[in-house]
DNA sequence: TGAGAATTGAACTGGTGAGTTCACTTTAGG
DNA sequence: CCTAAAGTGAACTCACCAGTTCAATTCTCA
């Protein structure tokens, strides 16, 4: 149906990525249940079997796209945290702008998606939670603490546990947007995106800040 | 099956009560879209007929499951949220009971299944949010920013936007304890959950505490 | 250009589950 | 004790969907 696929036709690899493109798209609206193999076929532009040729049967496919997906997200969220490198400057200021990154990352319709197809299947899929959530979060969450720790030592922060710290900083965020957002079916606005990492910053830099 | 249903057999209200019973485990199993109506009239002790007699159809009972299931949790967390009245006594360790306590809360085996549902099926039933969310998070955010700021007015908090910090409060507790119930797929051992609680109090203070 | 692989469309199987029907039994309550 | 409402079991309809089959077609690459 739509143009997902380029419609090039050659070769096997630009199907597959068509047919995760489309999988990405139907399991985003439809969960994975009510997501039809005839449907997201036809997203991708594809026949039927094709997809089958793929990717064995459903669930692998669903598997494959939250692998893909996660890795994706891991990614994005690893290049917020490299932005603690430079702390030349404010403190305070970077310390907003990633939270405001993170919390942008946090919000696109893909994480969102992935966040509650995750929480839906778990139960049937209990391995989805080392896929997704080993590879993804806590390697954030590690990257994150090495930065912190550094600032510690460089004596802008007063943090004796900095993965306790990490995972402090990023409850700051997303409690608060997870309400906000009405576990993500609202459009956040980015003025509240700001205003919500603003009050994170200013919270965590009380608790941990060298004033 | 199970013996859900006390073997009275008298009147409405015990087969309605025992349905929702056991729509409360088959959901919370299964799944919606995995959970059969069957199975639910079994598991109840009861014809399947009569499931439709009381409910109409499946969304349904399902939604009547959500508000029941929102409401007693609600109950619960309000509940707790009132031990935060005697002021008595030495703050940091009411704080680390009541983190304690929601952690508890959280933890339970239907407030995880709620939380898993009401993800899962958002998209399908947007309303949900509201039955469940605004009935629940919110009131109880309410009562908490209402007992913070008794205790900024006593001088024992340096508070100025009392919701905001009950809603952080939440937040370093909610947060921490996702990631290491892996989504509530892990079941966390009670000293786990008190060093959490720990750890969102001392954070708290740093921030918010007169020392 | 021609062989072999990938792709296609369309029809088909088989299983599952929501919701209904109906004749029958149980129970409450006057 | 009798009746009307509630409950029961079993069989049934109907729709949906995962996964398969196959003959016909298209593409790649040598």
């Amino acid at each position: 149906m739509s143009k997902a696929a380029v419609r090039t036709g050659r070769g096997r690899i630009d199907k597959r990525q068509a047919i995760l493109d489309a999988a990405a798209v139907v399991f985003a609206r439809e969960g994975y249940a009510q997501a039809g193999v005839d449907v997201i076929a036809a997203e991708a532009g594809v026949a039927k079997p094709t997809v089958y040729n793929h990717f064995g049967d459903k669930e692998s496919l669903f598997r494959a796209w939250i692998a893909a997906e996660a890795d994706r997200a891991m990614a994005k969220n690893l290049a917020v945290v490299d932005r603690l490198q430079d702390t030349g400057r404010d403190l305070r200021k970077v310390l907003e702008d990633v939270g405001h990154r993170f919390l942008q990352c946090y919000c696109e319709d893909t994480s969102s998606a992935l966040r509650r197809l995750l929480y839906a299947e778990l139960t049937r899929f209990p391995d989805l939670a080392d896929i997704a959530r080993g590879r993804a979060a806590n390697r954030v969450n590690d990257a994150f603490a090495d930065r912190l720790a550094r600032l510690a030592l460089a004596g802008r922060l007063r943090i004796s546990d900095p993965a306790e710290a990490a995972e402090q900083f990023s409850a700051l965020l997303t409690g608060p947007i997870e309400a906000r957002s009405r576990l993500g079916t609202r459009n956040v606005p980015d003025r509240e995106l700001r205003a919500i990492s603003r009050s994170a910053v200013n919270t965590f830099l009380r608790a941990f800040g060298t004033e």
